[in-house]
DNA sequence: TGTCTCATGTAATCCGTTACATGATTGG
DNA sequence: CCAATCATGTAACGGATTACATGAGACA
């Protein structure tokens, strides 16, 4: 039973939440789960129908803008689901490849990647501050509430370390003169030449 | 052609460093890049051989054991790789799916993979370490340096980043029995009272 | 009436891993 | 001589995204 696609145990689990329809499934998951999880369409349904041959969801008729919910078995399901162990994931990093060859890319690209990165980590943790009081001020939340702080606490903290990161970085790149790989990195060809 | 599989900006920038074989070339990501970056068998050597028939790469024979080598267009073609914007990459983190799911995962499954998190990042914290070393002491690395350097500090902060909230989640849910889902979460029986 | 959002689905395609087949070289 | 490692490749498969086709209902 290792056929785990992940996705199973993600729309099980919103609907959990509430039964909702394959369309609210994909929303709630992009906007509840969106800075650790995502789900496109093209999984998503498929997937709930099968889910529904399984009988693991239904919903009252097969109309569209009818809501699956989850059965009992579909409950059953979800938790052997998330009983199994975590599988790691590739780590694919875009920005770490490019600063890891940042004697080809430049210092200076390098800087503005940085900048850039820690930007957008902080406008995150923002983010996060306001999906904190959301879940708060949500009285139906009840028995989810610690366990979904725990996840915003965890884009916290990554955010956090980010910043801390880039600005310790920047600080180590700030002497730096485009170096011996000026002849050619350096504004001669700028970034916005190449496509 | 932003037909960038980012997979050639790794072949690339690896045989920036030295001339390598495709199998070298694997081992070297995985070896060096393999805390944000991995390549298997099944895209480095059609990589290689597209990069070779566009002239980005070469070799002195074409026997197997030959060493590829960058060209200056293959330099080239590097620097305009990095220059491209870092593509944003789809989160999935299994750990945090899971844990969003807390309450019907079960508190005391919680703490398990929180403890385990805690711990491998320790382990990767020490790790870092003696990669730091090892950069430190080639002396080969020179000009690339700082850049390796920046890599691994990325690596360490997020280790203790997810360190740090590991701890406090473990914390937060210290006190927290087993709650209303505990006659449920363990083995069998579930009467289904929920709603 | 026309446009926007809600809603469902699928076909093409991409990216990547796994698993296998094959062979040379080396050293115990 | 045998096993391990180095080395090259490819076929099968799988998971996921994208883009498109389609249509209902709301509302301006």
């Amino acid at each position: 039973m290792s056929r785990t696609s992940q996705t199973e145990t993600a729309v099980l689990g919103a609907l959990s939440v509430m039964p909702m329809t394959g369309y609210a499934v994909r929303e709630a998951i992009r906007d509840v789960l969106g800075h650790f999880w995502s789900e496109s369409y093209g999984q998503i349904y498929p997937t709930l129908a099968r889910l529904a041959a399984a009988g693991l969801v239904d919903r009252d008729a097969p109309d569209a803008g009818a809501a699956y919910r989850l059965t009992p078995e579909g409950l059953e399901r979800l938790r052997e689901l998330l009983a199994e162990p975590v599988q790691p994931s590739v780590p694919r990093n875009g920005l770490l490849l490019r600063l890891f060859f940042g004697r080809h890319l430049g210092v200076e690209a390098c800087r503005g990647l940085l900048a850039d990165v820690r930007l957008a980590a902080e406008a995150q943790l923002a983010g996060y501050a306001a999906i904190r009081e959301g879940i708060a001020a949500e009285e139906r939340t009840e028995g989810d509430r610690p366990f979904w702080l725990l996840t915003v606490s965890a884009g916290e903290h990554a955010a956090r370390g980010t910043i801390d990161w880039a600005e310790e970085a920047l600080a180590g790149l700030a002497g730096m003169d485009d170096p011996a790989a000026s002849q050619e990195a350096s504004p001669a060809a700028p970034a916005g030449a190449a496509r």
